[in-house]
DNA sequence: GCGGTTAGTGCAACCGATTGCACATTGGCG
DNA sequence: CGCCAATGTGCAATCGGTTGCACTAACCGC
């Protein structure tokens, strides 16, 4: 009987299984299992794996990784949560972690958050339905109840990007206080004493972080920590208008954004007001994002090792996932200010 | 007994199946699947139904997408293959479908290949292994036995931003033809007559389609389709060379690119022999890339509609996977000219 | 009020691999 | 030469839903 039209029929050619292969090669499907997995071969006589791995091959015979996880409960997929794919900042780590993971096997499950509560849950409780065996999570802000829905579901979680403090939960993060130190030391020794700070949205570790490296770093030059801009999120707007806040301000010689796309925003504030940027004013950003080198003038930021902090992620949650503990403390990885055109000395009028 | 401590106990709650739902209903298994299942729930009485659904929910009753997938042969998932998702072309092709499958509730398995054919070929065994419903391949290239792999496991594929003619699958495409023709027109109304054509890598149909274009639009003028130069790879390097050979050859006084990519390779090469991009030369690109309206001068080039191709070919295979057949024709989008500042007038002395 | 639908539910097989346990064979040792 | 251990293989249960089929009860029209 023909299948019904609505039904692709995708079953036509039945899958061939280990009962497939053990019949071909004469022994108990059993036995296939231990001979065709890798961990369970030295099992088997040297000889029956062979003749078994020979008719799977010969079969075309290919694992069921739901097969294997329903019974493993595990699913040898990891699940990755961005709030925005399209935001450069995530790429270079998604690809990182997942090139770790497909080393050892596993399949990323990538989803984007927007940054929305629900969603964010919704697509948590999707990849617990999937039986990831991990996730990734680079969308952590506080309040959220991702955690939450980790633990109830006991799933091992990392965070990237963004940590939660006293979370309990590894996070592989840029060590952002002292990034953001680094920015306002050079904008320091290249002679300003009177610099704001765009800060990035609230509840959100970087934001918070690199603010605290701005104060730190102030004080430690024993100059004003001069107006702080608070930003509803990291997006040009957002740098535009905290740039105009400044402008209306007390006079400031320089901009330490907490993120490079405020910067752009900045950029398009001051050239406005008829600003040139490092020269009239100088700027510096954080992420050193693509491109921001082919801006003009290219931008003096603080660069993260996105790759390294994905590389990191997945290996962290690899060796939990092998029953390793967890590492008591986030790890952080060291910032490289990125010194370009957009900072230079302060006009002499202003010293 | 403790676990033994190389297994994290996982299963330490055990996960409560449709089973105890069903104890805790009053009725049988089955019931509780139907009723548990939109789908089916009509089969069921209101009553039964509300009560199976109050119990699941008390009970914290979750799917397992592995037994479901394992018994019905789809997983409800759907793998996605991008050459490298730092290229900032994917990620929003890849956020939009990714969207539109989470709507339609399936998840996307993400991967790199690198464009490298065998990595390519593992990464769709392991997607097999993992039974996607479907594949969005957004790396076609000619040779690659991708499609033939897919043929064998049976798995609906939809080709997105490249396109293999008479491959017999559908495929979501800019119209580069088209696109093409757009920015050498632009630059022939601006009154250029000697233009250069920075070509794509052989056997990628962005390259064949845009160089097409190119050689259309010469022959619409009635121009000479000016020095074409093959590029091994959309790469800011391949850029740059190929069009120091352009400065190299037979005067010309506009570059027509097939990618923006090569455009920043090109702009180095210019800036370096002194020239003038929208002046002395004019410059037009492909794909209207993030950033390159911020790069000096601001990039003229063609917008593909990223966003849409990801929606579209999500919609595509959706259709596929509910029994539609797959459209005829490849899915062309309408591309759209960016008009900004690297191509202006040819200088007078070359007019 | 009776035969025949029809709707709702239960039963049990099934998807494909994994794994604890039982059993058979072989070899070693006393 | 016999007993015991070690090694290799088979057996069957299991993971958690899904679904064809059988069965029961209620409902319909005549």
């Amino acid at each position: 009987m023909p299948s019904p039209p609505d039904t692709p029929d995708r079953g036509l050619s039945p899958r061939t299984t280990i009962t497939d292969v053990a019949r071909a090669a004469g022994v108990h499907p059993s036995t296939v299992s231990r001979a065709l997995n890798p961990a369970t071969r030295g099992m088997v006589t040297d000889a029956v794996a062979e003749r078994v791995m020979a008719a799977a091959e010969q079969l075309g015979w290919r694992p069921s990784a739901l097969a294997a996880g329903l019974r493993t409960r595990r699913s040898r997929t990891i699940g990755i949560l961005v709030p925005d794919l399209v935001n450069p900042v995530f790429p270079p780590i998604v690809r990182a972690a997942e090139a770790r993971f497909a080393e050892a096997g596993y399949v990323a499950l990538v989803a984007n958050t927007d940054t929305d509560p629900s969603r964010e849950a919704l697509l948590i409780e999707r990849m617990a339905a999937h039986l990831v065996d991990g996730l990734i999570l680079a969308s952590a802000a506080q309040g959220s109840r991702a955690l939450e829905l980790c633990a109830r579901w006991s799933i091992p979680v990392v965070l990237i990007n963004r940590r939660l403090p006293a979370a309990g939960v590894p996070a592989v993060v840029n060590d952002d206080v002292r990034g953001m130190m680094l920015a306002v030391r050079h904008l320091v020794a290249l002679g300003h004493r009177r610099i704001a700070h765009i800060a990035g949205p609230p509840g959100v570790s970087t934001a918070m972080d690199r603010r605290r490296g701005f104060e730190l770093a102030a004080a430690e030059a024993g100059i004003a920590a001069g107006p702080i801009i608070a930003t509803p999120a990291y997006t040009e707007a957002a740098g535009r208008h905290a740039a105009e806040e400044v402008l209306r301000g007390p006079p400031v010689t320089a901009i330490a954004a907490a993120n490079d796309m405020l910067c752009l925003g900045v950029y398009e504030a001051l050239a406005a007001a008829g600003r040139r940027i490092g020269r009239d004013m100088s700027v510096t950003g954080f992420n050193d994002m693509p491109f921001v080198d082919r801006i003009s003038p290219p931008l003096t930021t603080v660069r993260i090792q996105h790759a390294e902090m994905g590389r990191q992620a997945a290996d962290v949650l690899l060796a939990e996932l092998g029953g390793a503990p967890s590492p008591a403390r986030d790890i952080m990885l060291e910032p490289l200010l990125v010194v370009r055109d957009s900072a230079g000395p302060p006009p002499a009028c202003m010293t």
